[in-house]
DNA sequence: CCAACCATGAGAGTTGCTGT
DNA sequence: ACAGCAACTCTCATGGTTGG
């Protein structure tokens, strides 16, 4: 959890903060307010620098409080952040800007966007979130979104769980990745691959096929919301590995938006 | 108080990897 | 094909500790 980071704070780094934590000192308001903890002088920026992380994390600012810890630390606001938290991933038509679809999973649950079909309240509904979480998002999907989409409110804190996963030893895309963790797919997206997607996209922009755009949105749908389940695995293991004094979250289980993914399918096939 | 040494942090440049 | 970033490595600066 975020109230138990100390690195970044002027003159603490991986060690000094794991040193803290060796102390009893799990969280900010552990610090005692006076004493010698690690020294006089790191004692003093530490002190003050708690303060104001202090007074952003009771006012739930998560943008403010992301701006005060590194990028690479971003995964510990999470599962605090959860509700200011989504989930997206993007296809596109191949290797042009063209975004045929986009899936965003936050609180309220899935929703999808397609192009020339219902790309209308993208920008609405990521407004809502300070955090966005991806795979590779950092070069690929958030670059592009930006490119093909100027202005979009894209949120301002993003965890990229490529970063995460290869800190933890794991290499390999996200399908692989899954496979290892036994996260399974439905029969019908099984097998789909982002390749897949730009041709799934051309039976549908070329032959009007539904059935091949269906398949498009609901193996869009299902990346973003894999992300979930795929997010507290890497965020416990991380907390297991950098020693964190903190309690593991429990692994998010799809059951809940299978329904949801239904609903937005049919909703697609009723317009044609 | 000083000098020497050590651990850590910060910055710069390089490499490897994944998305559709 | 290629953008973009973290990990890695290297170097330099900073600050702490130790022993006198």
């Amino acid at each position: 959890m975020i109230t138990s980071t100390f690195r970044g704070l002027p003159g603490i780094g991986p060690s000094r903060e794991r040193e803290l934590w060796a102390k009893g000192i799990r969280s900010w308001n552990e610090v005692p307010r006076s004493g010698v903890l690690l020294s006089p002088r790191l004692d003093d920026g530490l002190r003050r620098g708690i303060d104001e992380l202090q007074a952003l994390f009771e006012e739930g600012d998560v943008r403010g409080l992301a701006r005060r810890i590194s990028p690479a630390e971003h995964w510990r606001l999470w599962p605090w952040a959860l509700g200011r938290t989504c989930f997206l991933d993007i296809e596109t038509d191949g290797f042009t800007d063209v975004v045929t679809s986009v899936a965003v999973h936050g609180e309220d649950g899935p929703r999808a966007f397609v192009r020339g079909v219902s790309m209308n309240g993208l920008g609405e509904m990521l407004e809502g979130y300070d955090v966005v979480v991806t795979f590779n998002g950092a070069s690929f999907d958030l670059p592009v979104l930006r490119r093909a989409f100027p202005g979009l409110p894209i949120p301002p804190v993003h965890v990229d769980l490529r970063s995460v996963f290869k800190r933890l030893g794991e290499q390999g895309g996200l399908k692989k990745i899954e496979a290892r963790l036994g996260l399974t797919r439905p029969g019908e997206v099984e097998g789909v691959d982002g390749y897949e997607a730009v041709r799934l996209w051309h039976r549908w922009d070329d032959d009007r096929d539904l059935g091949a755009l269906c398949t498009l949105v609901e193996y869009n749908l299902y990346d973003a919301i894999q992300l979930r389940p795929l997010f507290d695995i890497g965020y416990n293991r991380l907390v297991e590995q950098t020693g964190l004094p903190i309690e593991p979250v429990r692994i998010y289980e799809r059951g809940d938006v299978l329904y949801d993914v239904s609903k937005i399918l049919g909703e697609l096939r009723s317009r044609f």
